[in-house]
RNA sequence: GGCCCCGUCGUCUAGCGGUUAGGAUCCAUGGUUUUCAUCCAUGUUACAGGAGUUCAAUUCUCCUCGGGGUCACCA
């Protein structure tokens, strides 16, 4: 069983959206169920609402989970898995105060060392114990092997369990047995093993770190990223790409299911570049169908298809696609230093007979205007495109003859 | 500061002991286009530094330097 476990604090960022995407893949490879875990343990950050958002995109990507488990709903296992720690010694209670706590730390850090927890309460005697009404956590007795790790908090002082213990049991509880994430990570990995390992649980539990994505706090969330006009595919595409050996330039998830190799991820830590993901999405943009293609602009016309795939040499996403088609079928803005030879230009072409090709259309109209250079393509463009500059003009005629009659009236 | 990850053209990267160190992009030049753009051709530019291992190091080891992460009763 694999995972992708997610706080539902904030939208879906790309490296979020990364380690779901490479934990799926490798459940499909090894024929494992796939589960989503929402890690919804602090109340005061949630956010209403986010975490059906984070499933439907999911599923806009291809991700398919067989099962969605909101951590809150397990907490009486965390509860009933503490006690056990307790009863058997290999779990205590914390009177410390955060104060006490705070100065502890504040001292370590003068002294230029690693704070660790002193161990103050492990061998309270009962009766002070007893007699303590003061508020007290639950800590994990610090394991011998990593020094690193001191005795933390499982249960905080009001009982609800600390995200390491949630997050060391939950694994446990759904058997997984690889775990993708973020290199962040990889001190906490250390603290969730330790509290399946007080447990006797005795599965070892496989980890593999991806390395982090540089520039991401300036980089577009998923959600601004598909409101742009990126596909989910190229997305998908993107995401595997970078920081990853691939076969060929443009794939789908099905096919990166098929040839992504688990040992070759790079360790280095990768860009995110707002241009790479762009030409991939232009590439597949390339790749579908006409209709297909202006349906994403707001038609079902191949003819409109054909035409877009001309403007895709200037840009990139369906947002600004939409942005060049959609003007040619609306009223002309004509800028008053071409009014006049495009005033002439509109009477010669209702009035021009329909050419097939796009140098006989010029040479009449040329021949027809006695205008030349810039004082014939602008206006000329300026009628058929709405736009002052863009693409090959012999192109978009060819895609545009059969509406002449419909855009210049 | 401790621990961990990482260091190849300006930028993103390929490379996994022997390569003219490859590609993409940017930039420059030329060409195509009655075209700002597109497209084509050509060109400049890189192994962070230092030791070691080896016949041979961009590749392996160590040190230095640099970048990032992490050290909570937050998840």
């Amino acid at each position: 069983m694999l995972r992708f476990a997610v706080t539902p604090t904030s939208d879906l960022k790309l490296d979020t959206l990364r380690i779901a995407l490479y934990n799926f893949i490798v459940a499909k490879q090894r024929g494992e169920d796939f589960i989503v875990r929402i890690e919804d343990l602090e109340k005061e950050s949630l956010i209403e609402g986010i975490d059906d958002e984070i499933l439907d995109l999911l599923a806009l990507f291809g991700v398919e989970f067989s099962q969605v488990i909101h951590q809150s709903q397990n907490i009486r296992f965390h509860s009933a898995m503490a006690l056990q720690l307790v009863h058997e010694r290999k779990a205590f209670s914390c009177f410390c105060s955060d104060n006490w706590l705070a100065n502890k730390r504040e001292e370590a850090k003068q002294a230029g060392e690693k704070y660790l927890y002193d161990d103050a309460c492990r061998n309270l005697p009962a009766e002070l114990i007893i007699d303590n009404t003061n508020p007290f956590s639950i800590r994990i007795a610090r394991p011998d092997k990593p020094e690193s790790i001191d005795s933390f908090v499982i249960l905080n002082r009001d009982k609800t369990p600390t995200y390491n213990f949630a997050v060391g049991v939950d694994d446990m509880l759904s058997d997984i047995s690889l775990i993708i994430r973020s290199e962040e990570f990889r001190e906490e990995t250390l603290k969730q093993k330790h509290v399946r390992d007080a447990l006797k649980y005795e599965k070892q539990v496989e980890y593999l770190y991806l390395p982090t994505i540089k520039n991401l706090d300036t980089a577009p969330t998923v959600k601004e990223l598909l409101r742009e006009g990126f596909l989910p595919e190229a997305i998908v595409n993107y995401l595997v790409t970078i920081g990853d050996e691939v076969p060929q330039e443009l794939f789908t998830l099905e096919e990166a299911i098929a040839f992504l190799e688990l040992e070759k991820i790079s360790q280095t830590p990768v860009s995110f570049s707002i241009e790479a993901l762009q030409e991939v999405n232009r590439k597949h943009l390339q790749a579908l169908d006409a209709k297909e293609l202006s349906r994403y602009v707001g038609f079902a016309d191949a003819e409109i298809g054909e035409l877009a795939r001309v403007y895709l040499d200037e840009v990139a996403t369906t947002k600004e696609l939409k942005a060049k088609i959609a003007p040619i079928f609306t009223e002309r803005n004509i800028p008053e230093e071409f009014a006049k030879e495009t005033t002439l230009l509109k009477e010669i072409i209702k009035n021009a007979p329909y050419f097939e090709e796009y140098a006989l259309f010029k040479e009449y109209l040329i021949k027809e205007s006695g205008l030349e250079g810039d004082s014939y393509l602008i206006p000329l463009r300026l009628l058929l495109t709405n736009a002052t500059e863009g693409s090959d003009i012999a192109e978009i005629y060819q895609h545009l003859k059969n509406y002449i009659g419909e855009i210049i009236k």
